[in-house]
DNA sequence: AAAAAAC
């Protein structure tokens, strides 16, 4: 399977080429031809399995007919996040680079002079975070009437965050006849609901179990005390060779402090944080980015979809509350098939949560992937849901109407183009187009500047 | 228990 056989334009084919990208991952290989179909889709699916580029590519084409007009943009894409929304504002600036587009990033936080004037000129997609677009919609800078692809992106996370209200608001501001993607990595009730109502006939995706940790992922476990836990982690941090690390905390203020704290020690650090101003959580991410910084102190607003490049280490100086956003933060590192190390300081006041963690992941956290097997071992824990079919025989194409499939039945192993390749797991500083855990991969999330000694060259291949 | 998101 190939990007051109997707039915891309030359002009996208050209700019994928360029990322070093030959092969798509299954939910692009499966969504792809979906979209540019006009067809309706849900898609199961975490960050790092290729997920945001399986969207804005067929965008790219779609929208590269056609004309915006002033305050109508013809398509729409929700993030929970303001780091979620640049970060796809990203992929259009790299994927589109050879076909004239335009857009607008409408998140809080920053001046909306500048968002403004993009939308009086027209744009071609919007991209946005609930809260700027409603407030923008409700000053009268908006017309939703031609906007006729909506992408609704890590719903589950919306849903956390109390947006549901706001999502359907802005649904019954489109077109009803607009073609809707939803993306999310889990299915609850009110998301189904949602979909349900919002969306027609969807084609299903499915192509990781939500919530189960890559096998590439080493997990530790600390036990501490919460008095000693500040000098546990800086002990790690020095005696471990941390190259790049986010350690995760569940307060801001615990980040803040935490963030004091190592740079006294004279770690290069940096954090960010919901209460930091957008700017400044800009420009910390960037400095990590650069490698100006290579620990990363941050709240749960970095756990979910943010992919920096070549991150070694993840930390939880706290153990999550809820085990969805274990899996979530320790994503942020093993991406590809890299190697990654997940280290979680737990006090005894932690067993409840750590507890709920491995019953979620069904691995003991302590001994990671080793009690099993080696990551390139047949079959790891973590295992992609074999069903999804990369292959998609011509199934591709239209004739499939099923409404509502929740396509459980099969698992037939097939081509194994979605299980883990015999190849060994490659090292971080590799670049690659060729997920090996789908769970966790994607060069694709991220296209900013990297750590020099992070990453090859983007199209160095192996 | 916290975090996130508009002004």
């Amino acid at each position: 399977m190939n990007f051109a056989d997707l039915g891309l334009s030359d002009e996208l084919l050209r700019a994928v080429g360029d990322s070093g990208y030959t092969e798509p991952t299954p939910i692009q290989a499966q969504a792809i031809p979906s979209v540019l179909m006009m067809k309706d889709i849900i898609g199961i699916a975490q960050t790092g399995t290729g997920k945001t580029a399986s969207f804005v590519l067929p965008m790219i084409d779609i929208l590269s007919h056609g004309r915006s007009r002033a305050r109508m943009p013809r398509s729409l894409i929700l993030e929970p996040t303001r780091e979620l929304a640049a970060q796809v504002a990203e992929n259009f600036d790299k994927y589109g680079k050879y076909q004239k587009l335009s857009m607008a990033l409408l998140i809080g936080g920053v001046q909306m002079g500048d968002q403004v004037k993009a939308l009086e000129k027209g744009v071609d997609v919007l991209i946005a975070t609930p809260g700027r677009l409603m407030d923008l919609f409700d000053r009268g800078k908006i017309l939703l009437s031609g906007c006729n692809l909506l992408v609704i992106d890590e719903a589950d996370r919306m849903l956390d965050m109390g947006f549901i209200p706001d999502i359907e608001s802005i649904c019954q501001k489109l077109p009803a006849n607009r073609q809707t993607l939803l993306f999310s990595a889990t299915m609850p009730p009110p998301i189904k609901k949602l979909s349900d109502k919002f969306l027609s006939n969807p084609k299903h995706i499915e192509v990781a179990r939500p919530a189960t940790a890559a096998a590439n992922i080493e997990q530790r476990i600390v036990r501490t005390s919460p008095r000693s836990k500040k000098s546990t982690l800086i002990d790690i941090l020095k005696n471990e060779k941390v190259e790049t690390a986010i350690v995760f905390s569940n307060r801001k203020t615990t980040v803040r402090d935490l963030e004091q704290a190592l740079k006294r020690e004279g770690f290069r650090a940096g954090q960010i944080q919901g209460d930091m101003d957008q700017s400044s959580r800009t420009a910390e991410l960037q400095r990590f980015k650069d490698g100006e910084i290579n620990i990363l102190v941050a709240s749960d607003v970095a756990a979910r979809g943010l992919d920096v490049k070549g991150v070694s280490h993840v930390f939880n100086y706290d153990v999550p509350w809820h085990p969805d956003d274990y899996v979530h933060r320790i994503g942020r590192t093993g991406r590809a098939g890299a190697k990654g190390i997940a280290i979680t300081l737990a006090t005894p006041a932690d067993d409840e949560a750590v507890e709920n963690i491995e019953k979620l992941t069904g691995q003991k956290i302590g001994s990671g992937s080793k009690d099993a097997k080696p990551p390139e071992a047949e079959k790891p824990q973590a295992e992609v849901k074999s069903e999804a079919q990369p292959e998609a025989k011509s199934d591709a194409k239209p004739d499939r109407e099923k409404p509502a499939r929740r396509g459980r039945g099969r698992s037939k192993p097939t081509e194994a183009a979605n299980t883990a390749p015999k190849s060994p797991p490659k090292p971080a500083a590799r670049r690659n187009e060729q997920p090996d855990a789908p769970v966790v991969d994607a060069d694709d999330e991220w296209n900013g500047p990297v750590p020099s000694f992070l990453s090859a060259s983007p199209g160095t291949k192996d």
